[in-house]
DNA sequence: AAGACGAAAGTGGTTGA
DNA sequence: TCAACAACTTTCGTCTT
């Protein structure tokens, strides 16, 4: 089996793998093709001088790792039997059985809340960057008592959501709550209040972050997505963007750009994958061709049909 | 029969007195 | 705390292809 691939879409080996979030796109098509969620770079520092090469030891320390991946637990009884006088033993069993007490119950939740950010990570294809600012922001939100009277999964939805919108990928509202089983609005619920508590600013969700996405899975050529683009920074400038749904301008753009291309898709269609509804695109959709005149070309690709 | 269109009523969140 | 409000949804009837 030979280890090249193509591209399932357009069959070409001219694909590029993005570092940065992990995704391989073919260079031809756009099309998003593996979405990997392993870092294969090396942890940064060596603190060995003969070892130019800059390696270490052991796995990387990671947020989304319960314990940081270190463990913080002191040596057994048995261990430090031969080295120490009956009272030290007694006093490092001590220490031991209260830094269980107070650990365990956190730790508890912790590392089931990082199996579950896992999850979500992982049911939703997100990069290792989303994980670790996801589970930052979980943390912060842990210290702070944020979680109490609040579920740890809605929280940990909530963590998810906000670590997209930060990293520019953002996901909608309703595909976090399929991913994670918890109310639509229970998620946004809880996604205010940790980002108001957590003093997170999170800038307005940019339509242009789900073009994309919604693209790719419409099947959309990239010329179709680079001419909703060209729409919606116009619409922008007209200001027909402030105040609405990002989700329901990207897909009437979406729309649009695929009715002018000739790579018509339903409104249905595109309402399905953007989480909107079939009227909102319709409504954005006349804001969008009355305001940037192109109602004449979408009459005459009406009239050859 | 399917898609597009739009009116009307309902929902949940924001805002401002 | 409450009412007004804007955006969006749901539902449904009608028209077009």
């Amino acid at each position: 089996m030979p280890f090249i691939r193509k591209c399932p879409e357009c069959g070409s080996i001219n694909l590029y793998w993005n570092k940065e979030t992990g995704e391989i796109i073919c260079k031809d098509c756009n099309l998003v093709i593996e979405e990997s969620m392993l870092n294969y770079g090396k942890d940064f520092r060596s603190f060995d001088e003969e070892n130019k090469e800059r390696s270490r030891a052991g796995g990387s320390s990671s947020l989304s790792q319960y314990d940081y991946g270190l463990k913080t637990e002191i040596g057994s009884k048995k261990d430090i039997y031969d080295i120490s006088s009956k009272k030290m033993r007694d006093t490092i069993q001590r220490i031991n059985v209260w830094h269980k007490r107070v650990t365990t119950a956190i730790e508890r939740n912790l590392k089931n809340a990082m199996i579950e950010l896992r999850r979500i990570v992982s049911f939703l294809k997100l990069t290792n960057q989303v994980q670790e600012t996801a589970a930052k922001l979980y943390r912060d939100a842990v210290s702070k008592g944020l979680v109490r009277g609040r579920s740890m999964e809605s929280v940990i939805s909530s963590c998810v959501y906000a670590a997209c919108r930060q990293h520019e990928v953002p996901r909608t509202l309703e595909e976090l709550a399929e991913a994670s089983a918890i109310d639509k609005k229970e998620i946004g619920r809880t996604y205010r209040f940790v980002t108001r508590e957590l003093k997170v600013k999170i800038l307005p969700s940019n339509p242009v972050d789900y073009i994309a996405r919604f693209a790719s899975e419409l099947r959309l050529s990239p010329k179709t997505q680079t001419k909703s683009v060209e729409i919606l920074m116009n619409a922008q400038h007209l200001e027909l963007t402030s105040g609405r749904g990002p989700t329901g301008i990207a897909a009437a753009a979406l729309y649009v750009a695929s009715l002018l291309n000739g790579e018509k898709r339903t409104q249905r269609e595109v309402a399905e994958i953007a989480g909107v509804t079939e009227v909102t695109i319709r409504n954005r959709y006349k804001e969008i061709i009355t305001k940037l005149d192109l109602e004449k070309e979408i009459d005459k690709i009406r009239d050859k049909d």
